[in-house]
DNA sequence: CTGAAAGCGCTAACAA
DNA sequence: TTGTTAGCGCTTTCAG
């Protein structure tokens, strides 16, 4: 790190300017009890010697600190890339900095990465990718992240985890649904379901979705065929393959998110399915390009980005007694691939 | 911040542990001059008690950050989430941690920005985004960045930046020329270009690989229109209305990054053209999905992931006298969006 | 091999 | 209104 020799410090800045430390401190953070003729005098200098105060030195000395941590399964995946633009756009307008870090989709990665975290004594931390349906798996972090909070740390949550924590919750049910009673509505009735890990819960939750949407038609889960694969590009290219191969005759695939929706589009058109003539596809989150594929995506938008901002802004609220949840909107977006069964 | 009473400090874990702090110190810090028995005894206490070391004492104290500063446009845009990704990856295989900044295209806000990381004292810095062509704009940044850098800390850019530092430059002038030679070779002439913010330097230099190309077959800039907006979907969505009513002769259409590739293809689909029979498109940069667009789209890979990477393992390594300076490679990739000038 | 003690740069009582 | 001073938790000489 930088051998901060030469960095200008605090103390120089009072020296330069004629005041002790502790009224270069005041005028410097705009608090109370400086003339305001000292105080400018001290931001002027300041200035003229391009001091920054050092973080760490601030924070241990119990002022506020100021940067959040993110944890994301992986930031090259439009989904959390959005959710991270509005983490980020939160934390600058409140002169915090945000730190990135990747879960891979892995509870003991998420589990390291949270430990990290903690040891930069973050305000707050984010945890933004999916939970778990098994509570072991998070078992070990949620106790790390309750004495976090216990020594005031803040904690906010995107998605249903068993972690007690406030909890920003996509509508993940409701848009399962939602795609599954278009494609009934369109007389769909053989219907695929490409589904990623199913130990996540934005998976089970998804699929509960599917399988309401599916009851509400006097069918059930067991009517249709559900592949769980990756929750990527690729699951969604070769669970296509897999899915068609043991159901030929499916008339429509309901991607669980757009990333296999993209895959799946990928697959179909390099077989020279016709889409939505032959076969109809639907994805769930309306990440930007599902607007710009060809045919362009059926899917139920989620607003990632103001996920990200509203989890932030709920973990830098004072923390109360109870744990906040605060539930995502969902709405229906419908585009060209999907379309009526074929007879 | 957490009001750390109650985080297991090292003094505490010294004390459980029956030794002094210098001796705690020592055995967490694998260092020398302790007894392996002694050692593994503190650290299993340590591991008892959940200790992690307080990031900010032991950089105030002189140790290292263990953190990077990352400067991107925007996050949710892809080309920097892939360069983000590659950043944390690398960052994470050190143990380090990546702080994410944006500076939304703006040099007055990225000086902000790396001052804020530089306040951090982060290990070093890493500025993603394109540099300017006015070295004026960037004037104080360098400033700023060499005195960190004259401090120990380290940097490291990407792109041709006017800022004194180690840098990996994307071939964009190789690139504008690979995607204007492909299009002439195909026949067309009548090419108009889709530019970002002249102020950039990557659409300067994409713009100088578009002139060479067209000198090489005796054509000038002046023969093709080119036209300056937004870097984005937006701008190429725009940019393609306002470019074919002034020139509805136009047989190909360059943009300078597959973001506004993508614009134009929905403008282009939402008018009914034919693309590639009446207007072929090509990009740059060859994001994750421009080979799911349909058609899919002919542009130039340049290694996003991988500059994030080098990026950092540059400004990782120990300075050298002199600035480093990696140059990426190119490929063009021919997909469907691209095809025969019509007759 | 181990411990005591001096800071790192800043904030926040407490004095003046 | 301003200055003095005691830490924040850790690393690192310097003694023992």
């Amino acid at each position: 790190m930088p051998k901060s020799r030469s960095a200008p410090r605090l103390a120089d800045v009072a020296a330069r300017a004629g005041v002790s430390i502790a009224t270069a401190s005041r005028s410097l953070a705009g608090r109370e009890g400086v003339s305001e003729a000292v105080a400018a005098h001290v931001r002027e200098v300041a200035l003229g010697m391009g001091y920054v105060a050092n973080v760490h030195a601030r924070t241990l000395a119990g002022g506020a600190t100021s940067t959040v941590g993110l944890i994301v399964h992986e930031i090259g995946d439009p989904y959390f890339a959005e959710i991270a633009s509005g983490v980020i756009d939160v934390a600058a307008q409140r002169g915090l900095t945000v730190q990135i870090c990747h879960s891979a989709r892995d509870p003991r990665t998420e589990l390291h990465q949270i430990r990290t975290l903690i040891a930069h004594r973050t305000d707050a931390i984010v945890v933004a990718g999916s939970g778990y349906t098994e509570p072991e798996l998070q078992a070990e972090s949620n106790a790390v992240l309750t004495a976090f909070q216990e020594t005031g740390g803040r904690v906010a949550v995107i998605g249903r985890h068993h972690l007690t924590a406030d909890a920003v919750r996509p509508d993940n049910e409701a848009a399962g649904a939602a795609v599954t009673a278009h494609l009934l509505a369109l007389g769909h009735r053989r219907i695929g379901v490409l589904a990623g890990p199913a130990v996540l819960t934005t998976v089970a939750d998804r699929i509960a979705g599917v399988a309401a949407a599916l009851e509400a038609h006097g069918m059930t889960l067991d009517d249709v065929p559900v592949l769980h694969t990756d929750f990527t590009r690729n699951g969604g290219h070769a669970g296509t393959e897999q899915l068609l191969a043991e159901h030929p005759d499916l008339t429509a695939l309901i991607a669980l998110n757009d990333a296999m929706a993209i895959g799946v589009l990928s697959e179909l058109r390099s077989r020279g399915v016709p889409v939505p003539g032959r076969i109809s596809v639907a994805g769930v989150d309306d990440v930007a390009v599902a607007a710009d594929l060809a045919p362009s995506l059926t899917t139920v938008r989620l607003p990632m980005t103001e996920m990200g901002e509203m989890a932030l802004t709920m973990a830098l609220k004072p923390p109360t007694a109870r744990r906040r949840r605060k539930n995502t909107g969902h709405e229906l977006i419908v585009r060209d691939s999907t379309g009526p069964a074929p007879a």
